[in-house]
DNA sequence: CGGGGTAGCTATACAGCTACCCCGGTGCCGTATT
């Protein structure tokens, strides 16, 4: 069967957006691919196909619950009824249906955190199935998340080499430097990959930055822009208590219909912003960066950001949420040169020490039962250790064979005690870490350069993202336009 | 690092200032059956 065919056999459309072809293509006849491709370029059928066309199964490793659920139900609704998802927002009796069918091979596609991979049912249950492919959605994640705030994205390559057959490995983005491609592809243990490298420009898109001194000057530039701007947008805000109090700000003081969303609220609570959201039903959103992901609102006219974000990538990520549909849309950054304070506390408050990584061994040491230990989060509040830090120590343990985590309940770890901790290991522990808040730093760096210099917003994005800038087309940027 | 809130002082204004404290983003995750 032709690509066409298929395509129009399971999915009802005549052709394929760019780059999809080749990414499909690619994928059926090579081990190893990374495709990063724009916003809206239909990146999911990228490895939807080829699931169903490949002899054995496929893993899709996607970093948001919601995430699964929605494609799983897209997929249901063309009648792809081999596509399945497993998570923990399964009530316990269809989580065990869902793996028991997947041992019998009912499922071609199926949708998973990278966290699953570790869980011993899971592992258990896909122990005797073919795995054809491996795809992973949103791949920026490894890099921006698998170093410290969600490790298990580092171990995606070594659930591959546990499998029997080594699976195909398809990594897909919308956003993704020189570097971190190169980050994706070496943490995935992607060799040779076939690379399909669409542009990053959006030429729909207007960037511009206002420079202000006090927070009181930006609620005037807000006021400001959003006057007689009747179209959607979000408005970013670094804390979730600015989030809040925007919100209510914009509703009392400008009248407007406003929602708000940031991790703090109850999921019934986000979902409802999100989805009043997404069906246009307020069109403006007020949210910390939790917001966004997955997010398929066309018609998104503006994005602000009333905070500095942590770094390009991410700026260029939540702004490119903005004109999906191809019509012209507009950002605007308020720059408040000390808004970097928050950026840089950030940081530095995951970065761990010697001293944090020698209590946690401490810790381990104290709960040792023979060659095994419980570690109770209860108790582990008491070492004073942010949650991330204790992640990222545990994997940094975990990877340097110290020990190794077999089991996990909500309340406690179980680990299996494989090495002798030493100071070496703390010492190391800490180095890597400073490596890390390093790198972060270079990138906060580069996001300020690019609030604080009058430079073509665009070029300056695009350079970063490895390109030339291109030929004009339309309203560029605020520098520009001499603005 | 910086913003915002509050206590406490001054000393006669019902406010203004300083010193001090606290706070600050992102999300997955189990079970048992056979």
């Amino acid at each position: 069967m032709k690509l066409e065919e298929a395509l129009e056999k399971y999915f009802g459309f005549k052709k394929f957006l760019p780059g999809q072809a080749e990414v499909i293509q690619a994928v059926l006849t090579r081990p190893h691919v990374l495709g990063v491709l724009p916003t809206g370029g239909g990146k999911s059928l990228c490895f939807q196909l080829p699931g169903l066309l490949l002899p054995g199964l496929t893993l899709v490793i996607s970093p948001l619950v919601a995430l699964m659920k929605d494609q799983v139900d897209g997929l249901h609704a063309r009648s792809l009824y081999q596509a399945t998802y497993l998570n923990s927002q399964l009530p316990w009796r269809e989580y065990r249906e869902r793996l028991r069918r997947l041992k019998e091979g009912a499922y071609k596609l199926v949708y998973l955190a990278p966290e699953r991979l570790r869980s011993r049912a899971f592992l258990e249950a896909i122990r005797h199935r073919p795995v054809s492919l491996v795809a992973v959605g949103e791949a920026h994640c490894v890099s921006q998340w698998g170093h410290d705030f969600r490790p298990d994205y580092l171990w995606i390559s070594r659930f591959c080499r546990w499998l029997p057959g080594r699976p195909k490995l398809l990594a897909l983005t919308a956003t993704a430097t020189p570097a971190v491609q190169e980050d994706i592809l070496a943490k995935l243990e992607m060799e040779n990959p076939y690379r399909v490298v669409a542009s990053s420009n959006r030429p729909n898109l207007f960037f511009s930055v206002q420079p202000v001194s006090r927070e009181g000057d930006k609620l005037a530039a807000l006021q400001k822009m959003l006057a007689g701007e009747r179209g959607c947008g979000i408005i970013y805000t670094g804390t979730r208590r600015d989030c809040e109090f925007l919100a209510k700000w914009l509703r009392r003081e400008l009248r407007l219909p406003v929602l708000h969303y940031h991790a703090g609220m109850s999921p019934q609570e986000r979902t409802a912003a999100q989805e009043r959201f997404a069906a246009g039903e307020v069109p403006l959103i007020v949210a910390t960066n939790a917001f966004g992901m997955g997010i398929n609102k066309e018609d998104i006219r503006f994005v602000i950001h009333y905070t500095l974000p942590g770094s390009l990538e991410a700026y260029y990520q939540e702004v490119g949420r903005a004109g999906r549909d191809g019509r012209p849309a507009w950002s605007l950054l308020l720059y408040a040169p000390r808004d970097r304070g928050l950026q840089e506390f950030l940081i530095r408050q995951e970065t761990v020490t010697e001293n944090d990584a020698r209590r946690l061994s401490a810790y381990i040491e104290n709960r040792r039962q023979g060659d095994r230990a419980i570690l109770k989060l209860e108790d582990m509040a008491g070492l004073d250790l942010e949650e991330t830090k204790l992640r990222f120590l545990l994997s940094e343990m975990e990877q340097r064979g110290l020990i190794r985590s077999v089991e996990r309940t909500p309340e406690a770890i179980g680990v299996l005690i494989t090495g002798t901790f030493r100071r070496e290991h703390w010492q190391a522990i800490a180095r890597q870490s400073q490596r890390l808040a390093e790198e972060k730093r270079k990138k906060l760096a580069v996001m300020v350069d690019y609030a604080a210099k009058r430079q073509c917003r665009r070029e300056t994005i695009l350079r970063y993202f490895g390109e030339e800038k291109p030929g004009p087309a339309g309203p560029c940027c605020d520098v520009c336009q001499g603005i």
